[in-house]
DNA sequence: GATGCTATTTACCAATCAGTCAACAATGCT
DNA sequence: AGCATTGTTGACTGATTGGTAAATAGCATC
């Protein structure tokens, strides 16, 4: 496309942007590659091919094999790397902080949660990872359920005005992941589906809508969980709760 | 594994059930073929390889091409299988009768909506191809807005004694998907993360879970949306809705 | 039971993939 | 400046891919 004047006498490929071989460090380049894998991965799949992503990156496929003996490897570099400094410590002492009510914490906690998940790379490879290893959402889940959902079923009862240290029961679990997996699709749908999410396309008014979601789960979680037992559904009504 | 006896003479080959040439009308092996990519590519995505497809439902890789002039033009097939009878206008008539309650209506229609929608391959191709192209989450939605939400939204209105025909506005629409989401996650906690959800492998007390999630919905709907303008999250409080 | 039709397969192709390896060249050290 | 180190590449391999075409064989009709 572009007139090009062959300057040098070794070569005047039409390469893209000066094929100048540029030398870095061990360090320098391996954290290239492995950003360029999250971004990569991320955006094609895990089934992406690898000399594209070295496109990607600006090098040959083959010195990803001087980097990562396989593409395997790559990929459960990137899983790592997806996952160390995810979870902040913080979340927690916001959850457990005796000063806050439920409310707040929950909405603090959701707020800033959700600032690091909805990160577009996360939210696609979560994905990703799901529908074929289950990697990713196996380890993911097993934090959420050791440092996440006691501690919001314990504020959601606390709000409740209910004294249990009960293990958490189905019902209030499945309320409880009525709010997370609802809160979670805003980033399904703007990472995934690709839908414009209202309001804007980041994350702009997030925090409106997830307060919304919010102060609707704790207000009605008194009636719906700890009333007396009321009719489900047109068919079976019954069932309370069987925690095993 | 299973002993096996030399029958006829032409081959002893241990091939796996009779390689025996079954010639089957066009219609027939069509259904078969397309029912068996419905399955193949909800399971392996679809980047799966038309010789496994093959390898699955018994036949050679080239058959495929007798049927299909190209992978893509089979994915469309399945694209278009999918949708076909998708949407019950039942529904629609459940929403809109004038004798049933709000809760009601959210109750039944959801019930019976997730029998059809959790189904695995439904779920996992809807993903994977919100993941690659959108053509499915794009028709799907489309569908939703219009068919679906507007009604929820009127009955949520109705519900609250909120009389107003105006458009949808964005916070009732997200509190909404907020519900409309949170059911959702129970399909994709059993189709893509293959997680365990609380009561049964089966829809067994799906029941009872999303009745729980539309009560909270509508029993806090009023509060949430149509109540003097109060504080969303620590930072923008304000930003009441402006629909576009 | 021979014939024709066509569903089905075997054999093949060009392109592309993950992975290998020897050659090359940028940088640091002396 | 020269040398050693090693980051980097081009060229290759064997396996696999989507797709093609000719050969084969099941079924219907007479």
């Amino acid at each position: 496309m572009t007139l090009r004047v062959a300057l040098s006498p070794h070569t005047a490929a039409d390469d893209a942007v000066a094929p100048v071989r540029k030398r870095l460090s061990t360090a320098e380049r391996e954290r290239q590659i492995v950003n360029g894998a999250i971004r990569f991965f991320s955006d094609r799949g895990l089934d992406g091919q690898l000399r594209d992503l070295a496109k990607n990156i600006g090098v040959t496929h083959a010195l990803l094999y001087h980097y990562f003996p396989t593409k395997q490897a790559l990929i459960d570099r990137v899983y790592v790397e997806m996952f160390e400094g995810l979870w902040k410590p913080e979340w927690e002492r916001i959850l457990d902080d005796p000063k806050l009510d439920a409310q707040s914490k929950f909405i603090r906690f959701y707020c800033d949660y959700t600032k690091a998940i909805f990160a577009r790379e996360f939210v696609r490879i979560l994905i990703f990872s799901g529908l074929s290893d289950h990697y990713i959402p196996d380890r993911f889940f097993e934090l959420l359920r050791n440092r996440l959902f006691p501690r919001l079923i314990r504020e959601t009862r606390r709000h409740c005005g209910v004294v249990s240290r009960a293990r958490p029961n189905s019902r209030e679990l499945e309320l409880l992941m009525g709010l997370h997996g609802g809160i979670f699709y805003i980033g399904l749908r703007r990472s995934v589906y690709e839908q414009a999410v209202h309001g804007a396309e980041a994350s702009e008014h997030d925090e409106t809508y997830i307060a919304d979601r919010i102060k609707g789960y704790l207000m009605s979680a008194q009636a719906v969980l700890y009333a007396a037992p009321d009719a489900g559904c047109p068919k079976k009504p019954s069932t309370q709760t069987r925690s095993a």
